[in-house]
DNA sequence: AATACGCGTGAGAGCGCTCTTATAAGCACC
DNA sequence: GGTGCTTATAAGAGCGCTCTCACGCGTATT
């Protein structure tokens, strides 16, 4: 009596309180919400009407108790160290995962361990059953994570190539072909001296990255020089000071590609600094293809990755692994597409 | 015989077994399990040590079956017009729920409506009570999702504050103070044609922003010129057309406030190319202190804003919520801060 | 006409947990 | 040393669901 008291107290209808409404049993409801075929098209509808008149949902929680199966899958994104926060990754990813896991009836549990003692509680809340699968994102190299889930016999797919010979599912965006594309298009428009900053090479992008633009090299039929790669890890600073190094060692260079369009921004206005044009006297192409690539100045010609994409593959890989184990690993590697802008335009061309 | 047959099969130890191995009653265990009192300490010690030994964990669905409660909380993020994605708010955001959420032993089920439908089936799933509660972020300006979540009993906190007089609890940065701290610094390091960029003013922030604006103006003395106001939309292209607009109408100023980081952005290279110096000439301070702002040439003064504190404060109050329901919606308001870089140097001072 | 088989449906057990209620043990008191 | 009290523990019901099994009916097979 103390208080007007809220109203609609929420009370999920039952699978038992449906089946009184309809004249069946519960059983039947069940079957009918479950999308058994064994049910008469009469009954059927008759029970489609008394679970739309009650507002009828599933109690998951006790679905899931008699099911063994949560329905549910873990996302883990591991703190990425330093500042690759700056970039939209994540959200992009996570949309694609949500709305694949979503059309596919899955719940998307959203785990972000900081400190090390949170990667300890994440490990176990994943072993403990709680969720059918496991995405994981951005593990640092020696990340114990996926081996400690396979031997348990969680499904689990990773986000980007694992780091050593790890046999697990993994869906990659092509960052070899993207490097590749992005300095094939540096020596189709004239530059000789091409340099690259690097991401840190002991993740897979990093090497990847680098691979590109060394087959690019070779395949254009330019000298590989070591002098010209100079070592970045994707921040500003990183950037700045590899630049700074290779402008002092390669007065000459005519092209640089960064690694990333946050050390390729660094650059533009390193290079303005230095009373270089860009892209009169060096071209710019980056990689990521940030939203912010079409305000810099030049525009930044950059590397685009399909991110959605490969959170819709993710997803797509795990709940099929839920649904039908297994044993071979699969792997999906997605295009990359160069995207031209102001900062690589060719010397004849304004 | 088929295959060498996945060992650890995970078949997770219940209740009665640690009850069985502790030599005591399924309810001892449970009373131990949820740090009940009543339990002697020899008794707490044998169950702790079944406990350890089987390596326990409760199964949620059962516990939550017979609680009713899930201890998980629903994050919905809404589709951002446009390229509010350009800037890594969410990431950041959710960094902070998630780790006050862990904190609080709440599950964290992340939700992303992208088409309307998708909002209708969110809708349900949420007032289904599969979760205790929902952080709502980036709403659009009419969604009914929070007056329906708050008539079906859920309890929710917004991000941002609610566009009209809804009375929901929520957690929003002080976007009027931080834009009037921007604008106060422009006007003392001596400016004094100061003109706006501002955000869509059917969004909180965009009007907050600009009437920070509007205060800083004021209290230094300054008219209020409208046409010094141009709208923007947070977009690069946005931001462009108002500049030129403004620059057309007022080749005079001195100053622009923009009230997106990416829009400051835009601005920079804009002016750069129409022959204006920054800060010499015209100086620029834009919104949201983004990882880019250190980057850009000049480097970007901007306003902070404590994101993830934001995150922290909403998964509080709502877990607080939860816990005991309370009548009275709560705000809290976090405060920004004014990074002063080169974008915004004052005249005298190179 | 008798047997067999399919198919739609119902009855009932039981998933692992919490929580109320009952019981046993311990202790103080007069 | 019996009465009354508190306190630790056990027993058991039941949360809402799925799923196996059994049942009864209609149709095909011999």
């Amino acid at each position: 009596m103390a208080q007007p008291s809220g109203r609609s107290q929420r009370t999920n209808a039952t699978l038992e309180e449906v089946a009184l409404l309809a004249g069946v049993s519960r059983a039947t409801v069940s079957r009918v919400v479950n999308g058994s075929l064994r049910v008469s098209p009469s009954v059927r509808l008759d029970v489609q009407a008394a679970i739309e008149r009650l507002g009828y949902t599933p109690n998951l929680a006790a679905r899931s108790l008699v099911t063994r199966r949560s329905d549910s899958i873990a996302v883990v994104i591991t703190q990425p160290t330093g500042q690759v926060f700056a970039d939209p990754f994540f959200p992009r990813l996570l949309r694609g995962i949500s709305s694949t896991l979503a059309a596919r009836d899955r719940q998307l549990i959203l785990l972000m361990p900081e400190l090390p003692a949170d990667e300890a509680r994440v490990a176990n809340y994943l072993t403990a059953g709680h969720v059918d699968g496991a995405l994981l994102v951005s593990l640092h190299e020696d990340d114990p994570l996926p081996a400690r889930l396979t031997a348990a016999g969680m499904p689990i797919v990773l986000g980007g190539r694992p780091p050593k010979g790890v046999r697990v599912s993994y869906v990659d965006v092509d960052n070899r072909q993207g490097a590749q594309s992005a300095v094939a298009h540096l020596i189709a428009t004239g530059r000789r001296v091409i340099a690259t900053i690097t991401g840190p090479l002991d993740t897979a992008p990093g090497i990847d990255r680098r691979q590109g633009y060394r087959d690019a090299l070779a395949e254009g039929g330019l000298e590989l020089d070591r002098t010209l790669e100079a070592l970045g890890d994707f921040t500003p600073e990183g950037a700045a000071a590899a630049l700074t190094e290779l402008l002092a060692v390669h007065p000459e260079i005519d092209a640089i590609f960064a690694a990333s369009d946050q050390m390729a921004i660094t650059a533009l206005s390193l290079l303005g600094a230095s009373g270089r044009k860009v892209p009169g006297d060096v071209a710019v192409v980056g990689f990521d293809d940030l939203a912010i690539a079409v305000s810099t100045n030049p525009q930044l010609t950059s590397v685009h990755q399909p991110i959605e994409e490969m959170g819709h593959e993710m997803a797509r890989l795990l709940v099929d692994a839920v649904d039908a184990p297994d044993p071979v690993p699969r792997r999906v590697i997605l295009a990359t597409e160069l995207i031209q802008r102001a900062s690589s335009a060719g010397r004849s061309s304004p």
